[in-house]
DNA sequence: ATCTAAGGGGTAATATATGACTCAAAAGAA
DNA sequence: TTCTTTTGAGTCATATATTACCCCTTAGAT
C-alpha cells in the first residue's frame, strides 16, 4: 500500500495548534474590521467555506488562500518576517560552524577581468 | 461554466512574490543547517518534489508543508506573531470607530447572580 | 418578539496536490 | 578531470482542496 499524504496523519500537535491559531487570529482581525465572511470570501476570490477552513485551522489549506486573507486583511507584511535570513539565528550559528579552519589563498586565474 | 480555483487567477502579484520569498529563505534557512532536501522532506513527512515546491514558491502547497518546514527548521515560533490580535494596528483602530457614541446605562436583571 | 443575515455544515463534481517512480543535469568532493 | 550526490523535472495514480449548491441554526438588529 502506497501511503499518500503523510504529512497529515503525521503534523506535529505543535503545528497544528500554531495553524489553528493563526485561524483564530485572521478571524478576530476580519470581525475587527466588520466584514462579513461572505464579503472577505470574495475579495480573496474563494468561496465562503474555503475561508471557514482556514479560519478553522484546516492544515490543508493552501499558502495562496493563507496569503490572501492576510493582503485582505493588510497584514500581508509580517509574512515578509518569516524566515528572514538576517534573522536566523540558529542558521547563521551553523553556518560559522561550516566556516573551513583555515583558509588558504586560491591561485585566481587573473583573466577574469572585473 | 463554473469556475474553479478563481483564486490561482487571482492572486496579487505581491502576495505570489511574498510567497516566493518565503521559499528562497526556507531553502537558504535549510541550506545553512546543512540539510539535503531528501532528509529535511523526510522530516517533514513528504516527498523531496514537495519540498521543492515549497521552495520554488508555489502558491498551492498547504499550510501543513509550509508549517512543518518552519518546524523542522526550528523557525515555527516566528508563525506564532503573524495576525496577533495585540498587535493589529488596523482592526484595534476600526475597532475603536465601531464603538458606540455614547454609553447610556443599562438596565442589568439583577437576578443575573455572578 | 420578530426578522434578517451570518455562518456552520453536507454533497457532488472537478481541479489540484501529493506520492511514487524515473531520467537527467548540475554541483561538489576527491 | 572523474565520480558521487544533490536536485530539477516529467508522468501517472490517487487523495484532497475547492467550488457551487443546498439546508439550517443562531446572532444581531429593529
Amino acid at each position: 500500500m502506497t501511503q499518500k499524504n503523510r504529512i497529515r496523519k503525521s503534523l506535529p500537535p505543535e503545528a497544528l495548534a500554531i495553524i489553528a491559531q493563526l485561524g483564530s487570529h485572521i478571524k478576530i482581525a476580519r470581525k475587527r474590521r466588520a466584514i462579513t465572511m461572505e464579503e472577505m470570501a470574495s475579495r480573496m476570490f474563494v468561496t465562503r467555506k474555503t475561508l471557514g477552513r482556514l479560519e478553522n485551522g484546516d492544515p490543508g489549506v493552501s499558502l495562496a488562500v493563507f496569503t490572501s486573507a492576510l493582503w485582505v486583511l493588510g497584514l500581508e507584511n509580517q509574512l515578509k518576517e518569516i524566515a528572514l535570513p538576517e534573522q536566523d539565528k540558529i542558521g547563521l550559528y551553523r553556518e560559522q560552524q561550516l566556516l573551513p579552519k583555515r583558509v588558504r589563498s586560491t591561485k585566481i586565474k587573473d583573466d577574469l577581468d572585473f
